[in-house]
DNA sequence: GCAAGGTC
C-alpha cells in the first residue's frame, strides 16, 4: 500500500507552442501533453508497481479522485504489462469507519471510464480556452495599463464568472434609482402599553393612493379604536445546523470572525493534517449512519469551555442525531472534531479560533433545536389589517453551545388581548421611506453565489476569489454601517472594464462573465458521466463556441480597450 | 508568464 497526493500529472503546450512562439488562438487545436508533476511520488508508483499482479485504487469517490486513479494506473503500467484496466480494482468508500472500509475491499468495482472522460474534457478545455484568452488579452492590454509593470490579464471559465457576480453587485448600487415610498403607521395601547403594528399592504409606492386610503379610515365611525382580530400563539423552533460542509464552514468564519474563506481553509487544513479535525474539504452534510458521534462529542468533555456541554449531551441524554442534509460528495463526511485539543498544542489565533468553531458547530448539530412560542396579534383599522408578532424562547437548545448565533425573546412582551377586542388607537399617520439600493457585496455572499452557481468546488472556491484580487481585478474595502465594519468586495477600474468590454463584444449572446457557460459545461461533464454525451462532442461544441467567441473579440479589440479607457476616464 | 482541479 503506499500514496498519491492529489494529481499526478498535468497537460500543457508543448514548447513549439510557448507563449511567444504562436499565435494564441492556434492553442484550441495546439497539441497537449501530459506531464509528470512530481517525479518522486510518479516513480514511487511504477517502482511499487512492478511486481504486482494487481492494483487496488483507493482514491476519492469523484469525478477528480476517478481520474487520479487513471493516472495511478498509466504510472503503474510503466514497468508491468501485468497491470492493465482489467488487473485493476477500485474502492468504493466516502468514510474511514471500520465497517465500510471492509465493506469495500471486500466488494471492488471497476474504474469508471467515463467519470476519466469527464475530467479529460474539463481539463482540455480550461487549458485551451484559459490559455488562448489570457495570451490574447494580456498582450492587448500591455501598452494600455499605465506601464507601472507588465500586468498579466488572465481569463478562466471561474475567475470571470466570479468577477461578474462583483461586477454585478457593483453595477445594481450604481445604477439603483431611489423611490419614495408611503405607509400607515399605526399603534394601538392597552393597559398603558403601547404596541406598534405594521401595515399588511407593506409599502406603497402611490402618495395619493396612500392618503386616500388612510382619509377613508378616519373618517369611519370609531375611527379611534381597532379591533383585534386573532391573537395565536404558536410553537416554533431554531433548528440546530446541518453537519458541517466547507462553504459552509468558509461563509460562517467570514462572517463571524471575518476570515477570509483562503484563511478559513488555510487553518482547517492544518488543524486536519495535525488530527485535530476530520478532512476540511467536503460538499457532503449527512453523517454516515453507522459513525459513533457521541464518542466524539465525548472526546470534547476535558474542554474547560464547553467540556460540561459535551457531558450535558452523552450523560442527560440530550445527544441528538444531526439532521441530514441532501448533499453528498460520495467522498468525505461532513467536517468534525477528532480529538480535544488544548492549550498545550500551540495553535495560531485563527486557528485555535477555526477549532473552536468546528467543535462548537459539531456539538450544535448533534444538539436539540432551540424552541419558543411565537404570538402573533392581527388586528383591523378601517378598511386596513395590521399585525405585530413577540418571540418568547423557552429552551435554548443548541444555542447554548453555538454562541454565534442568536435567537432572544422580543423585549417587549406583547400586551394581553383577545379576539374580537376594541383597543385604543394610539397613533395612526401616515409615514414615508425611501428604496435603499443593495448593500456592497461581502465575501461571505460571493462564496454563496459561486456556490448556488457551481463555479469552482469546495476546494477552489477561495483560490478563485484570491485570484481575482492578486490580478487586481477586484479589491476590498472596509465600510462602516451604523456601528458595525463590513469588508466588502467592489471591482477595480481594470475589473469593471474588462467585464463591461466582454459585455460589449456581445459573442452572440454568449457571456463569459456570467456562470451559464460554466454550468453548462458542468451539465455536458455530467451527461458525459451518464453516457449520454461523449468527450469528442463536448469537447468540439464547447471549442467551438469558444472559437467564435475569440474571433469576434479579435475584430472588436478596440471594444475592450474603449470601455476600460472609459471606466478610467468616467473615475477621474 | 496562461486554466481548473487535486493536494500539502
Amino acid at each position: 500500500m503506499t500514496s498519491v497526493a492529489g494529481h499526478i500529472t498535468n497537460n500543457d503546450f508543448p514548447k513549439e507552442f510557448g507563449w511567444n512562439n504562436c499565435s494564441p488562438v492556434a492553442l484550441f487545436d495546439a497539441p497537449t501533453k501530459i506531464k509528470v508533476e512530481n517525479p518522486l511520488i510518479a516513480d514511487n508508483i511504477t517502482q511499487e508497481a512492478q511486481n504486482c499482479d494487481a492494483l487496488m485504487i483507493w482514491t476519492d469517490c469523484d469525478r477528480e479522485g476517478e481520474y487520479i486513479g487513471w493516472e495511478v494506473v498509466e504510472q503503474a503500467k510503466k514497468r508491468n504489462p501485468r497491470i492493465t484496466l482489467e488487473s485493476t480494482y477500485r474502492a468504493r468508500f466516502s468514510h474511514l469507519e471500520r465497517s465500510h472500509i471492509l465493506q469495500a475491499a471486500r466488494n471492488p468495482i471497476r474504474l469508471d471510464l467515463k467519470a476519466i472522460d469527464a475530467v479529460k474534457t474539463r481539463m482540455e478545455v480550461d487549458l485551451r480556452t484559459g490559455a488562448c484568452l489570457t495570451r490574447f488579452l494580456t498582450n492587448l492590454f500591455k501598452g494600455v495599463l499605465g506601464g507601472e509593470k507588465s500586468s498579466m490579464i488572465s481569463y478562466g471559465g471561474c475567475q470571470f464568472p466570479t468577477l461578474g457576480f462583483v461586477v454585478d453587485r457593483y453595477k445594481r448600487i450604481k445604477l439603483f434609482v431611489k423611490e419614495p415610498f408611503w405607509l400607515i403607521s399605526l399603534t394601538f395601547k392597552k393597559k398603558q402599553k403601547q404596541c406598534p403594528v405594521t401595515w399588511e399592504r407593506g409599502h406603497l409606492f402611490d402618495r395619493l393612493i396612500t392618503t386616500c386610503i388612510y382619509q377613508n379610515c378616519l373618517r369611519m365611525e370609531d375611527s379611534e379604536m381597532a379591533t383585534i382580530l386573532s391573537v395565536a400563539t404558536k410553537p416554533t423552533s431554531n433548528w440546530a445546523p446541518l453537519p458541517l460542509t466547507t462553504v459552509e464552514m468558509q461563509k460562517d468564519c467570514g462572517r463571524f470572525f471575518k476570515l477570509t474563506a483562503k484563511d478559513t481553509l488555510a487553518a482547517a487544513e492544518t488543524l486536519y493534517t495535525r488530527g485535530f479535525i476530520s478532512y476540511p474539504r467536503t460538499e457532503t452534510d449527512t453523517f454516515p449512519k453507522a459513525m459513533d458521534l457521541k464518542g466524539l462529542v465525548g472526546k470534547q468533555m476535558e474542554s474547560a469551555k464547553w467540556g460540561s456541554y459535551a457531558k450535558s449531551l452523552v450523560d442527560d441524554g440530550r445527544f441528538r442525531q444531526p439532521r441530514q442534509g441532501k448533499h453528498s460528495d460520495e467522498a468525505h463526511p461532513p467536517i468534525h472534531p477528532i480529538i480535544f485539543v488544548g492549550d498545550s498544542a500551540n495553535l495560531t489565533g485563527v486557528q485555535k479560533t477555526v477549532y473552536e468553531y468546528v467543535v462548537r458547530r459539531f456539538l450544535a448539530c448533534c444538539s436539540p433545536d432551540a424552541k419558543g412560542f411565537r404570538t402573533t396579534i392581527r388586528l383591523q383599522w378601517g378598511t386596513e389589517f395590521f399585525r405585530t408578532s413577540g418571540l418568547v424562547v423557552k429552551e435554548n437548545g443548541y444555542l447554548e453551545v453555538f454562541i454565534y448565533s442568536k435567537w432572544k425573546s422580543s423585549k417587549n412582551n406583547l400586551p394581553e388581548v383577545e379576539p374580537g377586542e376594541r383597543v385604543k388607537v394610539q397613533k395612526a399617520v401616515i409615514s414615508s421611506g425611501m428604496t435603499e439600493p443593495p448593500k456592497k457585496l461581502t465575501e461571505t455572499e460571493l462564496i454563496a453565489l459561486m456556490d448556488a452557481n457551481g463555479i469552482g468546488t469546495d476546494a477552489t472556491i477561495a483560490e478563485h476569489i484570491e485570484k481575482i484580487k492578486a490580478r487586481n481585478y477586484v479589491t476590498t474595502l472596509k465600510v462602516s454601517e451604523g456601528r458595525s465594519k463590513r469588508q466588502v468586495i467592489v471591482p477595480t477600474e481594470l475589473g469593471y472594464g474588462l467585464v463591461e468590454g466582454f459585455n460589449r463584444v456581445g459573442f452572440n449572446n454568449i457571456s463569459l462573465t456570467k456562470p451559464f457557460l460554466r454550468r453548462s459545461l458542468e451539465e455536458e461533464l455530467k451527461r458525459i458521466c451518464e453516457g449520454q454525451a461523449t468527450r469528442q462532442n463536448v469537447l468540439v461544441k464547447s471549442i467551438t463556441m469558444y472559437k467564435e467567441a475569440f474571433a469576434l473579440m479579435s475584430q472588436q479589440k478596440r471594444l475592450l480597450l474603449d470601455s476600460y479607457r472609459e471606466t478610467i476616464a468616467a473615475n477621474s
